[in-house]
DNA sequence: ATAATTTGTCAAGTGTTTTTTACATAAAGA
DNA sequence: TCTTTATGTAAAAAACACTTGACAAATTAT
């Protein structure tokens, strides 16, 4: 399923995916399959994200 | 660096390595290398050791 | 003491994340 | 309109998470 929280969470700083790729030391496509949702990132991946867009692991990746 | 937050945790329940590893369906091995901290799992096996021990990703795994 | 459990570690293999390259479409700007 | 930027997607290969099997040291229980 889709991260909304994400995708949100990076509108919110007006970064685009390949932005925030950059920021986090990874590819584009690595940032938009996350965001599409049909995959498994690293946790050390997750915190990069996480700093780059001042949110925490709970904030952006937290499943009920 | 060791994940000393996991090993306190799983201590707080009385759970072994092996019986931890087993409620998140991975190897004994896996539990011990991410105690041992030497590396970086995946945000779904992270998830499913926080909620065997009743924990959050950010209680667990945040870094500053 | 000794038996059983737990933990630490290693090597080889499997599976999946991630990269790279590439192409197509939509939106925004000049 | 023409160009640029942003996004979605795909295939092959590289990198790494995770498994399996195994052995030894340490701990706990009997």
């Amino acid at each position: 399923m889709k991260n909304l929280r994400l995708k949100a969470a990076r509108a919110g700083k007006d970064y685009s995916q390949q932005q925030l790729a950059d920021l986090c030391g990874v590819s584009r496509q690595t940032i938009n399959a996350i965001e599409k949702g049909d995959y498994n990132p690293t946790i050390n991946l997750c915190m990069a994200i996480c700093k780059a867009l001042d949110k925490t692991l709970d904030e952006l990746f937290w499943e009920e």
